[in-house]
DNA sequence: GACAAGCACTCTGCCCGTTGGAGTGCTAAA
DNA sequence: TTTAGCACTCCAACGGGCAGAGTGCTTGTC
């Protein structure tokens, strides 16, 4: 936290000219590209000091003495810092953007995979979303059915989300009885979360005669597990591929760690969540957080919402070197037509 | 089809030498290594005939003139097709599938998913599986939910996998009335095939009075809509980190297509059903098939059954060098080893 | 004092010729 | 039919030389 954000004036415009020329590049960028292409109305020479000047405010790199210079983390995080609040999206993309969203689409789930494609598309970069968490849902419905030697419990939070636990069959519980048992589970249980909706089957166990008390208890303890997460909650990816064709930007062994945290899901699933908690928009880069320091990694994303609350995340990873501009805006846009939906489904009418 | 399988004994011997060495290194293999390497009792004069006249054949190919030499697709087929049925499995392979399958699970799809994992980390290819299509099924249970402006069709096979689709809602139904509804559900359409069941739901819609009539063929509409299949069967993707970090094999621009491919499903899809009508394993070789030609991989498939009945398809995608003898013998192992839980998790009790 | 111009210096990337080695293909002998 | 020998080919690796891009510093100028 030195020269906390007071670069001032011209550094700041020299440090921007460097982070857009190398990502638009890709390669170590020297004075004199800064001074032909942007006009910054001063001489390679001048900017070469400021470059030495940013070099030691831990903005800029050097690869070697007599090449260009690369951005660091921290020039990134300036850089992302000193965009305007609101930035514009190109006409393609809005279009493309608005047409996803023409179609009704009425479940979200749906939605938001079909988002994690639409960011994948747009910015070239993988697409994630965090789905509405079933912990904070409340329960809309709730069915038992006997699958052969098991029995599946069905929920359904009010935002659409399924989720489905399958146990032990206790003996001398035939379909009918689960059938039977189900019908008032629905109206008993509605409106609860997961957890009181745990503790009411706990307690009706209690009352309840034999063969319905230990159905109870079984049900009880699927909301036992549906609350601790494991395996509940999950990452929509998308656009994978992009990553993988943009690996020039990465090494080999980086990459791999990277595809393979999207697919163990559960550090993707605490980033978002941070994100999640987060009034708007967020971004993370590199080194700034252990996650994506590892893999060398930018992540954007904005929180969506019901009216008020919360329910999720969406956004994108990149490699550090990102086109921040297109890829903030383009989250944030299509993060607030996922709000619009959400809130729109929610509304009974 | 020239020289049908018959090689000669010598010329198969040292087919299989060179495979296996190209396998192993990813290096061009000399006829002095297979000499040194493979005792086959000829010298490397003897084997560089052999080497010529397998070229000539189409087996094998030169990068360039003085370099060694590299199996063809064709070669791969040839070698393939020569092993031994049962392949012997690695100590710890062996260890690895019997403790995944030790622990009870009562989900096929779960289990499914965890199959395209331990398929990956055996092989070190991609997973891949392909779960019960609900299309082939039959219902166990049909549920009715209100969610917000929407109606959500719930659908369980018999296998217990879970399928949703989500319509409009008609205006005047309220969740007492699809809960209403439902209760009779299960019993009249229970034991139909999806398809079944969209025609007995038209059937009752003629028959109903109005509140129902249009609750029933939005019903039928949402079975429609599975019975076409559009999103609704879906390829389970274990272990893509894999194939990123073998990517000397590949490409750039192939292993995106790879990638692209895997994640859109719907080739996979195809490439996986093929497999699943299949008797046995099957394995599908680089250019054999135009998908697999496309990316310059191959797929080593198994269907899996519960009891006769063919359910699905596990297996593995790799690039064309890859090792046949262990992929085809840890397929099959996991193959049968799903099979037996599929088996048993039909049965009731 | 801030900016610009000039200049020496440094490092990379590339071209290119050389060389060693691996591997083939052919021929002739066993 | 096999194999030993040999000439030939081609690549991959090494190293020198060179051009270019870029810096840092010093000096001059407004």
């Amino acid at each position: 936290m030195e020269e906390q954000d007071e670069l001032g004036e011209r550094k700041a415009r020299v440090l921007r000219a460097i982070v857009e020329e190398y990502v638009r590049t890709g390669e170590p960028v020297g004075s004199q590209t800064i001074a032909e292409g942007y006009d910054l109305g001063v001489s390679p020479a001048t900017i070469r000091n400021e470059m030495a000047a940013l070099e030691e405010l831990g903005y800029l790199d050097h690869p070697h003495t007599s090449a260009g210079r690369i951005p660091t983390d921290r020039a990134y995080r300036e850089f992302v810092n000193s965009l305007p609040a609101a930035g514009r999206l190109g006409q393609a993309q809005s279009r493309a953007i608005t047409d996803f969203f023409a179609p009704t689409v009425l479940d979200l789930e749906e939605a938001l995979r079909g988002a994690t494609q639409l960011l994948s598309k747009l910015t070239r970069y993988a697409g994630l979303a965090l789905p509405p968490s079933i912990t904070d849902e409340r329960v809309a419905h709730v069915e038992l059915v006997g699958i052969g030697s098991a029995i599946m419990v069905l929920v359904v939070g009010q935002h659409g989300r399924v989720d489905k636990r399958v146990l032990d069959r206790p003996d001398g519980l035939d379909d009918r009885l689960l059938l039977g048992l189900s019908g008032n589970l629905a109206s008993v249980l509605g409106g609860l979360t997961v957890a009181e909706a745990k503790a009411r089957a706990l307690q009706m166990a209690l009352e309840a005669s034999e063969p319905d008390r230990v159905l109870l208890t079984v049900l009880a303890d699927a909301f036992g597990e549906l609350n601790v997460g494991e395996g509940t909650d999950h990452v929509l990816v998308g656009g994978v591929a992009n990553l993988a064709s943009e690996a020039e930007a990465w090494h080999r062994e980086t990459i791999h760690r990277l595809i393979e945290a999207l697919e163990r899901e559960s550090e993707m699933l605490q980033l978002l969540r941070e994100a999640a908690s987060s009034e708007d928009l967020s971004v993370m880069i590199g080194g700034e957080h252990p996650s994506t320091g590892q893999w060398e990694a930018s992540v954007v994303a904005a929180p969506y919402r019901a009216g008020d609350t919360s329910l999720g995340t969406i956004g994108i990873v990149g490699p550090t070197r990102m086109d921040y501009l297109t890829a903030i805006s383009t989250v944030r846009a299509v993060a607030r037509r996922i709000s619009e939906l959400a809130t729109s489904l929610g509304q009974p009418r």
